[in-house]
DNA sequence: CGTCGCTTTGATAGGCGTCAAGTGTCGTGG
DNA sequence: CCACGACACTTGACGCCTATCAAAGCGACG
């Protein structure tokens, strides 16, 4: 229904040459997996185990009610790492948003990766948890402001900011409509809080607003 | 606002005799801290480090808005334990519900808890994820329903279960105002869905309904 | 240059929040 | 044991915010 059927491609030659990080060791190192946007790069129900770590691109988590109602709980973007799972089978859905470069880690069974695992557990933790409060006691207009936020900071601050992803997919995660999102972009625009530079990508301009509005 | 000043009040004897849960060898085990109903035990800010086991009663964990908004990021009853975090100063406030008994660990310094750690950070990170899409997709009475499925089993899928808080902290980890709570409780005590035993012990009547309602 | 999908904009409706007034329950004190 | 008071909960009326339905605009890509 969101994820479009797309097979995993040979990664780029240039890419494998790139070294892998070393914050697993002892760990097995698998070379880049490329997904196109819209793959699958686990689902909900698969035997989970592995760790990943975004090279380059963007990753949606997310979780589906039956009816087909999404709600993304998490975005993953370069440098980020995702998979672990409580339970031996994953709870959620991972998908490249766009082309992207993921490794792969697998621990070999009996290796005691807790000690490098917690800390990236917490920080997850500590997000959905913010996150919840955005989502239980934000309107439309903190929520995007909250989001906005959040992406200029997973990307170092700067006053452009990129949106790897479509409308579509922050409603998703902020838990409102495509329209909803799509009017609030254009009154933060018109307010002068914000520019659109393009479709996926923003420009800044009151950082005090946002801040004040996200919080 | 929301936590009446209450001071610690001292155990009573019956309860020091008790043992501690083995869960944290090599941890410094602390005799059980009383908390009277609206207790802080702790705040947004204060220094963390420090494990909470609850031994009876009920704890609330949330964060606040500026203007005093609340979300309630999770509930935890006896046996549960909370208080780690990804940063040495706490992101949340924690506050006995009723009248509640809580045993305090404390790791020498030096001490890698990792190990015992990271399945109770990946089990809350699990719960906070899946309450994200209740807060983010469901309506008011599809999120009532998930609580009580949720309340039911974390007190062995009983039908009775004892709801230990008030409507208005069950808004807040909802994302609903108190009214809407009350009104979700009447309509399903209407279709007969549960019974109200009193204000907070309900019986669940139609499982089956609220499992399709939940999701 | 045409087509398809994503985004924006508009009109309308409904669900939940807000404000307000009961009703009930529990704890305290007489 | 009963009466009282405070607080929690319920119920009602109304309005607003956001969802829904619909259509037009825009951009990317073949």
């Amino acid at each position: 229904m969101y994820a479009q059927a797309s097979a995993k491609i040979e990664l780029p030659s240039y890419l494998l040459q790139q070294n892998p990080a070393a914050i697993f060791d002892g760990a097995t190192v698998q070379p880049v997996s490329f997904f196109s946007a819209g793959a699958e790069i686990y689902a909900q129900g698969e035997k989970a185990g592995a760790l990943y770590q975004v090279e380059f691109g963007a990753v949606r988590i997310y979780r589906l009610l039956a009816d087909g109602r999404r709600q993304i709980s998490a975005f993953h973007l370069a440098g980020e790492t995702f998979g672990f799972e409580a339970d031996p089978t994953h709870h959620f859905f991972a998908e490249a948003i766009n082309a992207t470069g993921v490794r792969v880690f697998r621990a070999p069974s009996g290796t005691d990766m807790s000690r490098q695992l917690l800390p990236l557990a917490l920080k997850g933790l500590t997000r959905a948890q913010e996150h919840l409060l955005v989502l239980g006691r934000q309107n439309a207009i903190e929520r995007v402001a909250a989001f906005f936020i959040e992406m200029s900071e997973s990307q170092g601050g700067l006053r452009q900011v990129e949106l790897p992803m479509s409308r579509n997919d922050i409603g998703d995660y902020l838990g409102l409509t495509i329209e909803t999102v799509s009017r609030v972009f254009t009154r933060l625009r018109e307010k002068g809080v914000i520019r659109l530079l393009s479709l996926r990508s923003i420009e800044i301009i009151k950082r005090d607003t946002l801040l004040a509005m996200g919080e």
